[in-house]
DNA sequence: TTATAAAGTTAGACTAGTCTAACTTTAAAT
DNA sequence: ATTTAAAGTTAGACTAGTCTAACTTTATAA
């Protein structure tokens, strides 16, 4: 419910149980138990929010998997790509002091290897929206990757190909006005052309 | 199983029960549905026995477990009392990728830190009983603990606040004829006495 | 050899989580 | 303002895993 809620906090519990594999019954029915653990602020027929603590507990795993994803790619050496799948598990384990270790060998990071905030041990979160898309950004301009909008296993594996990572500064040399392509700099790299997909996926200071 | 199984390498239901927490008609109930996976060999009101088959599986995990465990102690720094009830959870994590880079990282290790093997990647476990319990050995020998025959939180602490750890070479001084107890020396400390129970399960060479 | 206690199994019930089919509400479109 | 399609809920069924109570088998001891 929390990556899927909207700009309003909302789900529709259709989209709900699309992305849980679920039928909609089974949406209904777990999110009314959910609402009496006071997780799930329920009204029937309308959309689905969480409550603040719902916030919290969703805040709080969010936070065990961005610093799980940064130990496996700082300490154990695994690539961007392979460490979600990994994280996925080792979230659930229930240990404060295993997530506390992590949090203190990697100093205490603010975010994790894709660019996504972590979540304070409070659950408050910082809103990555504030980043801009390198799609927003003008030819001739200079600018540094800090996250990424989305980050599926192929656009990984896309970025991985061309040697774009976290931190690659980028000059913007030309924008297609047809289908809004960008063509960059970057590294030893010269003349990339990234579609417009992939720029409104690339988060920029 | 595995680990309750005798030396014929069986358990009772009610002995599984207890230690699981559970009746013995779900003991009963569950055992055959693993018979039906071929991991019990399954005689009705006969002593439980696994098959090969679920030896393997079950040595697959204590390979995670001990594994997680010396990753803990060497890699994330915690004491050795405090990484078994982390890696009871950790060990169910499936992901072969982690569990190799711990492998790797720890140098393909083949004992955990309470000296207990690690089965290798194919299932196979080197028997703990070829070592002597400190009880069997007699005064005026010198030797080192090489691992313990439980190790229980109550156990690990009691080592702990004595200095005694893997490694540490004992030199044993007296026996006690009433009692059993040893009287020892190890490191800087002189004349420390350990009782049977204890020295029954400090393992040395 | 038989009686009896312990261990194990069967029967039947209950909960959590899921499903499909049928029904109700909401909201979009005429 | 009505109609209708989409979204959501209710009803009822099913599975996995558990329990207690009653029954059966095994093993021990007279
Ligand atoms: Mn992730
Ligand atoms: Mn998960
Ligand atoms: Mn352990
Ligand atoms: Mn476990």
């Amino acid at each position: 419910m929390f990556s899927l809620s909207d700009a309003e906090g909302s789900v529709s519990a259709s989209e709900l149980g699309r992305s849980l594999g679920v039928s909609t019954p089974s949406v209904s029915s777990m999110v009314r138990k959910l609402a009496a653990l006071d997780l799930v602020a329920y009204v029937k027929y309308q959309p689905l929010k969480l409550t603040a603590s719902g916030r919290k507990a969703a805040a709080l795993v969010i936070r065990k998997h961005r610093l799980t994803e940064m130990f496996l790619v700082e300490k154990m050496g695994f690539g961007w790509e392979e460490v979600h799948v990994i994280a996925e598990q080792v979230e659930h384990v229930k240990s404060p002091a295993f997530f506390a270790r992590m949090d203190k060998l990697l100093g205490y990071p603010t975010v994790d290897p894709h660019g996504s905030p972590i979540p304070s041990p409070e659950g408050t979160i910082t809103d990555l929206r504030k980043h801009q898309k390198l799609s927003d950004r003008q030819p001739g301009e200079k600018v540094r990757i800090v996250g990424l909008a989305h980050s599926s296993n192929d656009f990984l594996l896309y970025l991985n190909e061309r040697g774009i990572a976290l931190k690659t500064a980028l000059t913007i040399l030309r924008r297609e006005i047809y289908d809004g392509s960008l063509t960059v700099n970057y590294d030893d790299k010269k003349d990339v052309v990234l579609s417009k997909v992939v720029a409104d996926k690339l988060l920029v200071e």
